[in-house]
DNA sequence: TTTTAGCACTCAAAGAGGTAGAGTGCTAAC
DNA sequence: GTTAGCACTCTACCTCTTTGAGTGCTAAAA
């Protein structure tokens, strides 16, 4: 069914939509005619409607209501004729700012990013952490805390930190300490993490059993840990801006609200939600969401870098009825601000 | 105003707030006398009511509704009756495995006890980090982690692991590095963190400028920072079970519902929020809460202590209609198991 | 003096028309 | 192919009425 849009279909579904995403409401064509002065009238546009709606780029709420426009509507929209009018959103400055003023700390970037996309476009912003398996192991740490307590601490290339109180069963000399850093320094530094697998460990741990005398658990529980930090599956999601979703006016009934507020409540559904797309910029329309509570939502998200290797992602979620221009440029634009700011602040 | 209150009419109260706590509907004279069986009749109750009405602790939506409770009742309810009736929540077991699961990491442990906390009440549940000022420093150590840059561990005797990356303008070599560190720990660990004040920094400040010969500002420039990790006022906010609040029948109209959502969006507001409650436990019910948004709901805020010192918060949020009995104890229990939880992790 | 039954009264919530207005689809003329 | 005209449709909103739970008051009973 590849039926070709003429130019005056397409103008009228881009009017039809941007008059929708402003006013929330089904657009009549009297309305339409009177707002965006095109050369034919409404009776035309209504026919073009009929069309358009056949087609299945708009939908009737009931018969005697204007068009709204389906998911399909938006995405042809966003597949083509979002392009040409992709703006820089306005004045950073003042966000950078006082994004500048928290600092350093993987943390604090991300949660100052997650705030800054969402004061940006003024829906719900979505930042998960970088991932650590493409960055490489910078340095690694065992630092003595207590009699029996370590603390690890991973640094990869990308200048992320990461900690971990370790807790041991038996004391280990000054000497002993020294030796494991040693060694696990040699072979892990300069590591790609994604390299660290099974067969590798295997053989570190061979190694130390050979070299040192420790307690083989010892071992086992090190290599564990280190393991644990390493491939953390559960990257940290920061949220900000979920009362934007309240503005929206297709919020306006509990039920829908309910549905979608609870999805943002639970951390594994949202890291599944921006896990699950691997593309560098990716736009998940309404129905396209497999999760059947975002079905009324749509999902802006892009992939970050960070230049020492490691990528994670920067959305946006939002109503269907979305500005998908200024949101898609803005999550584009943040996307490049997280490696920038981790970058230089790892530099 | 210290009218007595007779038995007759502190039964029928407390049994018009647990039913209205049940029922989320003002409780009428009928219904009452039929649900429990008082040996008086509904009119009886009902001239109880008007008393209890002109006490201050009833209030009528409209002439011919029934009572629900004012906040002054609820107060009463909570400092008079609730004592007798604090039930140790059920199988905590559940939720502890789940916990363990995660291991260490005062991250981990605030955000699961979050977690906890709002499955078992079935409302909101914040958790805010220990602050530092009561606790000593037990280890303070700068990594070399790049030509410019370094990373400042801070640990604390009550086991909590603080980083911070530090951009230097200047490179350090390894030996001045090493004197940095010694006299650093020398000067700092031990000591309590709200004994590091301006004075004190003085006096290690020219110490540093005496013992070693570095530029004045990369001196400058670690005291900011190693300030800026100690008092860091912005103590990280757990918080779990937004949707629980969804639930609840008083703010099923949309725009209360906006109101409390938005409050728990503002990371600063809920800081200020518990921060603000100094007592062990604390219960502030409808307008007895500062926050105009909040004003209908309750706030139930204990301290947790942590055994090499400091403190932080863990409370519930909810509306005043709460289960005040299961959730002071669930609140109260939650502060007990935070302490046990990272002291036993801290040992 | 306290408690209770009886009864008139009140008020919100829910349902039943009725109207207005925006919008459509169709037809016939341009 | 485009447009004006018109009958038709449907929701949103208003008002009116009904219903029922609950009250307060009064007078009788305990």
């Amino acid at each position: 069914m590849v039926e070709e849009i003429s130019t005056r279909k397409e103008k009228v579904l881009k009017a039809i939509i941007q008059e929708h995403i402003l006013t929330a409401e089904p657009v009549g064509s009297r309305t339409l005619a009177r707002k965006y002065d095109f050369d034919f009238s409404p009776a035309t546009i209504r026919n073009e409607m009929a069309d358009l709606e056949e087609m299945g780029f708009l939908e009737q709420p009931h018969t005697s209501a204007g068009r709204i426009p389906s998911d399909l509507g938006y995405r042809f929209y966003v597949d083509r004729l979002v392009e040409e009018e992709l703006e820089k959103p306005v004045s950073l400055k003042h966000y950078l700012k006082e994004l500048s003023r928290q600092k350093s700390g993987v943390e604090d970037i991300m949660s100052g990013m997650a705030r800054m996309l969402s004061r940006m476009v003024q829906y719900t912003a979505i930042v998960s952490e970088p991932g650590f398996s493409e960055s490489k192991i910078s340095r690694l740490e065992l630092l003595p805390v207590s009699s029996r307590k370590l603390l690890l601490i991973v640094i990869t290339s990308s200048g992320l930190v990461n900690d971990k109180i370790i807790q041991l069963e038996k004391k280990l000399t000054e000497e002993e300490l020294e030796n494991l850093n040693r060694i696990l320094s040699r072979r892990l530094a300069g590591r790609k993490v994604s390299t660290i697998t099974g067969a590798f460990l295997q053989d570190l741990e061979e190694e130390l059993k050979r070299r040192l005398n420790y307690a083989a658990e010892i071992i086992k529980r090190l290599e564990q840990e280190i393991t644990d930090i390493l491939d953390k599956q559960e990257m940290k999601i920061y949220l900000d801006g979920t009362s934007y979703i309240l503005e929206q006016p297709e919020f306006n009934d509990i039920q829908s609200l309910k549905k979608i507020l609870k999805v943002l409540d639970r951390q594994e559904e949202l890291r599944r939600l921006v896990a699950g797309l691997e593309d560098e910029l990716e736009v998940k329309i309404g129905a396209e969401n497999k999760l059947q509570e975002m079905q009324n939502c749509s999902l802006v998200v892009a992939t970050y870098r960070l230049e020492g290797g490691g990528t994670g992602r920067v959305g946006v979620i939002g109503p269907t009825r979305m500005e998908y221009p200024r949101v898609i440029s803005s999550v584009d634009l943040t996307a490049e601000l997280i490696s920038k700011f981790i970058s230089s602040s790892g530099r």
